[in-house]
DNA sequence: CTGCTATCGTTGGCGCCGCCAACGAATTCG
DNA sequence: CGAATTCGTTGGCGGCGCCAACGATAGCAG
């Protein structure tokens, strides 16, 4: 009665939607708690593994669109996380630099996120969990390749 | 320059949502294609595997708001794909039978999903894209059986 | 039989998300 | 110098999942 179809659940495609949705949501509900949207976290990140950096290479590491980009950078400043000055070298790009708060906010985040995972895939056993990270970081890595490679026939407007 | 932060990209949550948009992308372009609409699979599934049912069983069995099956079967009435008759024992409820076009395009998206799905995860070999599915399937049953124990904090509004 | 309550289908609308378009400012190149 | 490009910003669009409310029907208690 409430079991899914199996042509249905068989499909990764259809399972990895689905349990995205509920993880989007759970972590959604996690970072609000910190007062922090799921970007900020990929945003910090990006600026304590590489440093001080213009919007657009941000953007480019965390896959957010530029748009998206100054909405976030607004928020993380307007909460002391991130400083955000114009390059002197080249006026057009802002750059980003991230504050001992925001470093702390990092770590706070991580953790955070970390305990939403041991939560969103709790009967996975370490060993499998770190296997299905590997799996869908070799999914990913193929995405990132074949991308760009043919013409986005999608986004119809 | 090109490569995600490894404190993000080390997350599964991550890892899937980047995967699903593009995922959903792939397959909305290869059912539109079709003439089809991601639901419509869902729903001709659950017809071919369990039979007519209401709108509202479908859509407890395919994870499916209501309101959005209203508009979906719409769609594959205008098709002939399925016919929505008023259940005579209870006239509250829509009666959805497959027809034999509605089976027929249900095989025809079958392979173009299949297909879909061997581009997707083409970098796992066989084994591996099915204890991917065994990994996801397993997490998905304990978001089912999760859901509901606890009060839906989100859908803030 | 008569209300009260619950269920189903339908319509309309909301919020989030990813993305595009267009512009001004600044830079680079021919 | 002029043309083309890049970055940041604003505004808006389309898709998706979902909720709210209504009419019609059904079940239930008194």
């Amino acid at each position: 009665m409430e079991t899914a179809p199996a042509r249905l659940r068989g499909k990764a495609s259809w399972l990895i939607g689905r349990i995205t949705l509920y993880a989007h949501r759970r972590i959604a509900d996690a970072l609000a708690g910190e007062g922090a949207h799921g970007h900020h976290f990929s945003i910090l990140a990006a600026l304590v593994e590489f440093g001080p950096a213009s919007q657009i290479t941000i953007g480019q590491r965390c896959l957010i669109d530029r748009s998206d980009m100054a909405e976030m950078v607004t928020e993380l400043v307007d909460q002391g996380l991130v400083v955000r000055a114009t390059d002197p070298g080249d006026r057009r790009r802002n750059v980003i630099t991230l504050t001992p708060a925001g470093r702390r906010r990092f770590e706070r985040l991580d953790a955070v996120l970390e305990q939403a995972q041991r939560e969103l895939f709790a009967p996975l056993t370490p060993a499998e969990h770190h296997q299905l990270v590997n799996l869908l970081g070799r999914v990913f890595d193929h995405q990132l390749s074949t991308v760009g490679a043919e013409p986005v026939r999608s986004r119809g407007r």
